[in-house]
DNA sequence: GCCAACGTTGGC
DNA sequence: GCCAACGTTGGC
């Protein structure tokens, strides 16, 4: 199942991602108990993930990716020294985990929230109907159209 | 920077 | 288990 995975590019950027090759980089700092439940559950090695750049200036799906490690619980949250340290998660059963993902395609033309808005095509889009989710799924339909619109499929 | 939407916390 | 207070997300 493909998916839209969501990051403020001031913190993680497709470029970012691009510039960690092959090995791909750990996506953490998932605190949001349905995006958990998401990465945990349901995102699989092998998935297709589009990667959305929120909190931005033209927040837009910039880029495509590829899961190369499932679920894993997330080494940030019992690091005192992060973020996205959580001091109520138990060693021995950790409330928040993590996925590894890699570089497939940097958008040549990034599509943004506004044109997806715009795409009736696109109405039923998770990003459009509850916007603030930072895992999602997306159909097989409605990423063949996200990258259409890109100049990409 | 504002603020609406929505998630989480914690007292009762 | 309710719900008010509070915190966060994220578009604008």
């Amino acid at each position: 199942m493909p998916w839209l995975f969501k990051s403020e590019p001031d913190a993680f950027s497709i470029d970012d991602l691009k510039k960690a090759g092959k090995k791909g980089e750990r996506w953490d700092g998932i605190r949001n108990y349905q995006a958990r439940n998401f990465l945990r559950d349901d995102v699989r090695k092998g998935d297709d993930v589009l990667v959305y750049h929120s909190n931005c200036k033209v927040p837009a799906v910039v880029g495509t990716a590829r899961v190369v490690r499932e679920a894993y619980p997330d080494p940030t949250q019992f690091d005192p020294e992060a973020k996205y340290y959580d001091p109520r998660s138990p060693l021995d059963n950790p409330r928040w985990v993590a996925v590894d993902i890699t570089h497939v395609s940097t958008l040549r033309h990034p599509v943004s929230l506004q044109a997806i808005k715009a795409n009736p095509a696109l109405a039923d889009m998770v990003l459009v109907s509850r916007g603030r989710l930072s895992i999602q799924p997306v159909t097989e339909q409605q990423w063949a159209e996200v990258l259409r619109m890109a100049g990409n499929a």
